[in-house]
DNA sequence: CAATAGATCATCT
DNA sequence: GATGATCTATTGC
C-alpha cells in the first residue's frame, strides 16, 4: 500500500497519523506509537529551519522518504519526509511497539531488555530495526524496508512539548498513542 | 529515585 | 571549532 494520507498533510497532521502505522524491515514488524513533527518553515527546532543545504534538501523532496541522521555522534535517529507542496517537513519516529523480530532485535541491543524498551526511544528503534545512514532517502513506500498505514487510527492520541529540543519548546508537536507501555522518557 | 557526565562525529560556521 | 531531535552508567541523596 502507498503512503497517500502523508502527501498533501501539514507535517503535524501527518505525524498524527503515522501513529498505528506499522514499521517494517525485514524480519523486524512494529507499531509506531510515538511521533514528532518539524517543519522547514517556521519552526526553529527543525534542522532545515530557515537553511537549506545537501544535508536538508530531502525535506522539500518526495513524500514517504525516509531522513536518517546520526545524532551527537552515535545515535542514528529515523525521520520520514511528510508535508504540504511546496512546503518542507519530516515527521521523527521516537517510539514503537514490536511484534515480530523481538529476538533479533534483543541482540542488537541488550539481551535482557524487556520487549516494550527495545525501540521505546528515537536511537533505539533505529538500533533494534538495525536502521543506519545508509538508508538514508529510502522510498518507504514499498519494498524490505517499508511502512504500512493503519487501516484504523489507534484510540486515544496525546499530545505536548517535544523532548529534547532548546528551541520552539511552546510548540506541541509531539503525539503519542496515550497510556502505551512503549512510548520513551 | 534524580541528576549529571561522557561518549563521539557529520554538518555547518 | 562548535553544535546537537540521545542513551547509558554512575554518582549522590
Amino acid at each position: 500500500m502507498p503512503l497517500p494520507s502523508l502527501f498533501n498533510l501539514p507535517t503535524p497532521a501527518a505525524a498524527r497519523a503515522l501513529l498505528g502505522a506499522r514499521l517494517i524491515h525485514g524480519a523486524i514488524v512494529g507499531t509506531i506509537v510515538e511521533t514528532e513533527a518539524y517543519a522547514a518553515e517556521g519552526d526553529r527546532a527543525c534542522h532545515a529551519c530557515l537553511r537549506r543545504s545537501a544535508r536538508t534538501e530531502i525535506f522539500w523532496g518526495e513524500c514517504g522518504r525516509a531522513y536518517v541522521y546520526l545524532c551527537y555522534g552515535l545515535h542514528w535517529c529515523l525521520n520520514v519526509v511528510a508535508h504540504e507542496p511546496g512546503k518542507g517537513g519530516v515527521v521523527l519516529l521516537r517510539a514503537i511497539s514490536l511484534e515480530k523480530g523481538i529476538e533479533v532485535a534483543r541482540t542488537r541491543r541488550r539481551r535482557d531488555d524487556p520487549a516494550e524498551r527495545l525501540a521505546s526511544g528515537p536511537a533505539r528503534l533505529t538500533q533494534a530495526f538495525g536502521v543506519t545512514g545508509a538508508m538514508n532517502g529510502a522510498n518507504l513506500q514499498h519494498g524490505n524496508f517499508r511502512i504500512e498505514l493503519a487501516k484504523r487510527p489507534p484510540g486515544r492520541v496525546a499530545c505536548g512539548s517535544r523532548v529534547g529540543i532548546t528551541k520552539a519548546v511552546r510548540k506541541k508537536w509531539r503525539f503519542w498513542v496515550e497510556g502505551h507501555p512503549a512510548i520513551s522518557r
